[in-house]
RNA sequence: GGACGCCUAGCUCAGCUGGUUAGAGCACCUCGUUUACACCGAGGGGGUCACAGGUUCGAAUCCUGUGGCGUCCACCA
């Protein structure tokens, strides 16, 4: 560190280490079968996705995480990547097409829209992955995998066919969940419920058997009447007993439709009588099958109505169709009412449109291991933090429905399955060789078969992520990937908003494609779940929202951009800043304030280390044992000694605090040491002590101890700027990485201190040093409410025991220079009139008889004499209690009984202090009233 | 309809297994260019810990209920 500014710029710290470790290779995850490993593997952002805050917290996250691997020595290995994100990826690139050459996928067909899009990706993709590095990521780079890469790609064929092989994957024609903009089918948990206005359509339908006669219906969708097969009652309502058997007329198109009696019918709801739509309604689907009702479809794709639906309506939109149904319904004197309503409707996640239940046929899996699934996760083979998400994990496994993995799209892993040709689609029996192949490499003679034009739900790719990353099912890449030595990876770090998108169906994935295949008429044992998870704990963060509470989202446009952050504020300073308020699993409000505060702190952690390499060349740095030979114990002192036991306390709560990913509580323990521990108190006592040339280098040395500890702890969460000090100041050797050391444990700092320095270290002195802050503090509070410039030298009495006095005694230099006084004198006499106050030591008065506000004095000390009233007054009544000093732990009993003492003793004191204080003025108190 | 989470200073949040007089940062007020740092230092004001009961010697912390906010699950048309 040769010419050091006075203010941190991070951007060029950044710039030169980001370089400096890509090319030493030190973020390559390389297996070393002496070591521990440690391996997490990135939730995939989209490929053509930009960084967000949220990919801020979780990476942050988990960079803590594997810095922190690295410096205890694991074998640590992230591996990057990015998802090909069917849907979203495929909507775009028709976007694009449809702006900027006015085609559709249509227009260009399969072949020459897949070129198209590659050439888009590879244009626009990847973005996302720069940003991160801006972050100060330290993913194994060369290992960047995306889904629709070769090896990968191979994998998800590989585990479609071997699902279909172990019968877990099936054709059927069942109700789906139809995106009318993005024309595919989407999995149950694609569907997102939203509350909607709407109107509830009361109508009446004649009944054939009794002309003249109607039941009333409700109903929210009329425009798909015209798919109506049968009205449903419940088989134990006594209002439609006479009913069931007979027909309703469906007034368009007109036909007689059956009267049928299904348990589902609710009776209150309504009049107790329901529509059937089989093809518009999954539950009406059920009644239908289980009365063999007809299936008219009236929509198309689109959502727009067909000819089934009648001449006036066909191709028109169903919303248009709902309103002109209304109408006609009204025209035929059939509709009763309109009333407003609102109700739940589900909408496709992507495009944000309702989707349509549509019959249609599609490929499903039935998920195997289920039972083990849930037990990995129920015994804690993975464990999640926060726990909670256990039970909604759980639950899900507990009602787990078959999922739908085919899409009707091209941007993703088309289907391995070919059909013979020549036999007709409604005929096929996927039993049957000769009209179905399932295989990686397809039919020998392809010219007989036509493959399935779908793709797989981009989740039936990345559902293999911590398997297929890392070479799986290749034997060979699997071995130059050290699957065996990585896997199960040690922690994920996601949202829970994939939960089961992603987390569930990745430990199911694990637990059938790992290791040796078992029937699924086994159940995997313990070991056998242990070795196969796909993960050991799973960190779920919160979601960032505005400061009004509201998801953070490009269209509401309240998220700031995170480069423009790292701008302002550098990377580290973003890192600290989301860091500091981002509580275990919670929603965390971002408050760019916090940003700011982690800016402020790294500069604040840059000018202690400037103003340490001003204080005096160092000697050896470049280990705990050459510092702690630095060290004179003679010439140690309160301070050091209180100094070094907080880093040990500091070093202690950080590693417990890491262990059980509480972020937040790391942060600011190292910010309460750092900022008040040592740079407002150690480093400014340090200034009149280092006048003495015989302690310099002992002191110093004590500063380094601190420095190089939190700079160690520092940074997993600031890797930058700690590798910038870290060398500036000399704790690392030329080529090294702090990145490659592990901060000292609390044990082996005291160790080193003793074996080198022979240094023990003195209990009392934290307590010791907390009085002497006490006393500076109070004569500080004293000077300030005279007014008197922090600068400006007083001279203070102190009244007290031999014991207090020479606690001060001993460190008057320093007092002095902290608290801006020109002497501190011991007083025996009485000190009556000057304003004063009782500190932990004894009482200290300050010297300006002239200057004394008497009244206000007196309406100060009265105000601290009542509240310490108070508290005594409470501490006496729970100790006459006898509950609590039989039930109490005695330590307890005895602190509180010593604290009464003590705030007896201060009492005293503060009372005479009182009484010194002499005035005529009535407006005065005059006395203290007694609790 | 079920499940889960949250409500602590003006704002954003700590406070984990109950135990001194409930903390931090920002904001606010006063003072301060002392050989690191104004992205700073010193001091200060500000909270009946959402509400109501209960358990306990003792509750911000545990239990029950109420209210508000949020999230997830669920086929009442």
């Amino acid at each position: 560190m040769s010419e050091i500014s006075k203010v941190y710029e991070p951007k060029q710290v950044e710039r030169r280490w980001y370089d400096s470790w890509i090319q030493s290779g030190c973020f390559n995850g390389e297996a070393q079968a002496e070591r521990e490993s440690y391996c997490i593997v990135i939730p995939p952002p989209n490929v053509t996705g930009v960084l967000t805050m949220g990919h801020v917290l979780n990476n942050t996250i988990q960079d803590m995480l594997v810095r922190r691997a690295r410096q205890q020595g694991k074998a640590a290995r992230w591996i990057p990547g990015t998802d090909h994100a069917g849907i979203a990826t495929q909507s775009r690139v028709e976007k694009f097409l449809k702006q900027n050459e006015g085609v559709s996928r249509h227009d260009l067909g399969r072949e020459k829209f897949l070129a198209k899009a590659v050439e888009w990706r590879d244009k626009h993709g990847g973005i996302i992955i720069e940003q991160l590095k801006r972050l100060g990521c330290s993913c194994d780079w060369e290992r960047n995998v995306h889904t629709l890469d070769n090896g990968y790609s191979r994998a998800v064929l590989t585990a479609f066919v071997e699902l279909y092989q172990r019968g877990y994957i099936y054709r059927g024609k069942r109700m789906v969940n139809w995106c009318p903009v993005s024309l595919t089918a989407l999995s149950d948990e694609e569907v997102v419920m939203k509350p909607q206005k709407g109107k509830l359509y009361k109508m009446r339908y004649e009944i054939v058997e009794y002309p003249g006669q109607f039941v009333q219906i409700s109903t929210t969708r009329p425009e798909t009447l015209m798919g109506d097969t049968a009205v449903a009652v419940h088989p134990e309502d006594e209002r439609y007993q006479h009913l069931i058997g007979k027909h309703v007329w469906r007034p368009f198109p007109r036909e007689a439709i059956p009267i049928i009696a299904d348990s589902h019918v609710e009776k209150e709801f309504g009049t107790g009588v329901l529509k059937v739509t089989p093809a518009h309604d999954p539950a009406d689907f059920e009644i239908g099958k289980r009365h063999n009702l007809p299936v008219i479809d009236v929509l198309n794709p689109d959502g727009t109505l067909n000819k089934l639906a009648g001449d006036e309506f066909a191709g028109m939109d169903r919303f248009a169709a709902r309103k002109a149904a209304a109408k006609k319904l009204e025209a035929l004197g059939l509709l009763i009412e309109a009333e407003d309503y609102e109700n739940n409707v589900g909408f496709s996640e992507r495009a944000d449109v309702p989707i349509e239940p549509r019959l249609s046929e599609q490929w499903f899996l039935k998920y195997p291991r289920i039972a083990e699934a849930k037990a990995a996760v129920r015994d804690g083979h993975i464990k999640f933090y926060p726990e909670r998400w256990e039970k909604t994990y759980l639950h899900w496994l507990e009602n787990i429905q078959d999922w739908c993995i085919s899409r009707q799209l091209w941007w993703g892993h088309r289907i391995p399955v070919w059909y013979r040709k020549g036999v007709n689609r409604t005929e096929l029996d996927c039993a049957n060789p000769a009209h179905i192949h399932v295989s990686l490499e397809g039919p020998s003679d392809p010219e007989n078969w036509e493959q399935d034009a779908d793709v797989l739900d981009t989740w039936a790719s990345s559902w293999l992520w911590p398997l297929a990353t890392m070479g799986w099912p290749d034997e060979t890449a699997m071995k130059q990937q050290a699957l065996h030595y990585f896997y199960p990876t040690s922690a994920l770090v996601t949202g829970p908003d994939i939960i089961f998108f992603w987390v569930a169906r990745m430990i199911i994935a694990g637990l059938e494609f790992y290791g040796e295949r078992k029937p699924a008429s086994v159940t995997l044992t313990p070991e056998e779940i242990a070795q196969r998870i796909p993960f050991k704990d799973v960190f779920f963060t919160g979601i960032i929202r505005d400061l009004q509470g509201r998801k953070m989202s490009k269209s509401l446009g309240n998220s700031p951009d995170p480069l423009d952050l790292i701008a302002e504020y550098g990377a580290d300073g973003l890192r600290y800043g989301i860091m500091s308020i981002a509580p275990q699993g919670q929603d965390i409000r971002f408050a760019e304030d916090r940003v700011e505060q982690g800016r402020n702190f790294c500069n604040k952690l840059w000018n202690a280390c400037r103003f340490r390499q001003i204080s005096g060349i160092q000697g050896e740095n470049t280990s705990v044992s050459a510092i702690c030979s630095r060290l004179n114990a003679s010439k140690l002192d309160a301070d050091d000694h209180a100094m070094i036991a907080r880093l040990c306390t500091l070093t202690d709560t950080v590693n417990t605090a890491f262990d059980a990913y509480e972020f937040s509580q790391c942060v600011q323990s190292i910010y309460a040491f750092f900022w008040n521990d040592f740079c407002d108190w150690y480093v400014e006592v340090s200034k009149s002590r280092l006048q003495d040339e015989s302690a310099k280098g002992t002191i110093l040395a004590i500063q380094d101890l601190c420095i190089r500890q939190v700079l160690l702890l520092l940074h997993p969460l600031t890797p930058f700027i700690t590798e910038e000090l870290w060398h500036g100041l000399g704790f690392g050797e030329a080529g090294s990485f702090i990145q490659n050391k592990a901060p000292e444990t609390s044990t082996s700092l005291l160790a080193t201190l003793e074996s080198t320095a022979g240094v023990r270290l003195d209990a009392g002195a934290v307590a010791d040093i907390d009085r002497l802050r006490d006393f500076v503090t109070q004569a500080r509070a004293l000077k300030s409410q005279y007014n008197l410039a922090s600068r400006r030298d007083v001279q203070l009495f102190f009244k007290g025991e031999t014991t207090a006095w020479n606690c001060i005694s001993t460190n008057t230099d320093k007092l002095k220079k902290l608290i801006g006084a020109s002497a501190i004198v011991l007083r025996e006499d009485a000190v009556d009139g000057a304003p004063g106050s009782v500190t932990q030591l004894g009482t200290l008065y300050l010297d300006l008889a002239s200057a004394v506000d008497v009244v206000a004095e007196r309406i100060r000390i009265s105000k601290e004499i009542e509240k310490l009233e108070k508290v005594i007054t409470s501490s006496e009544a729970r100790l006459k209690n006898p509950g609590f000093a039989d039930k109490a732990p005695a330590e307890v009993v005895e602190g509180a009984r010593v604290q009464l003492e003590e705030n007896k003793n201060k009492l005293i004191e503060l009372k005479k202090l009182f009484a010194g204080l002499t005035t005529n003025d009535p407006s005065c108190p005059s006395s203290v009233r007694h609790g």
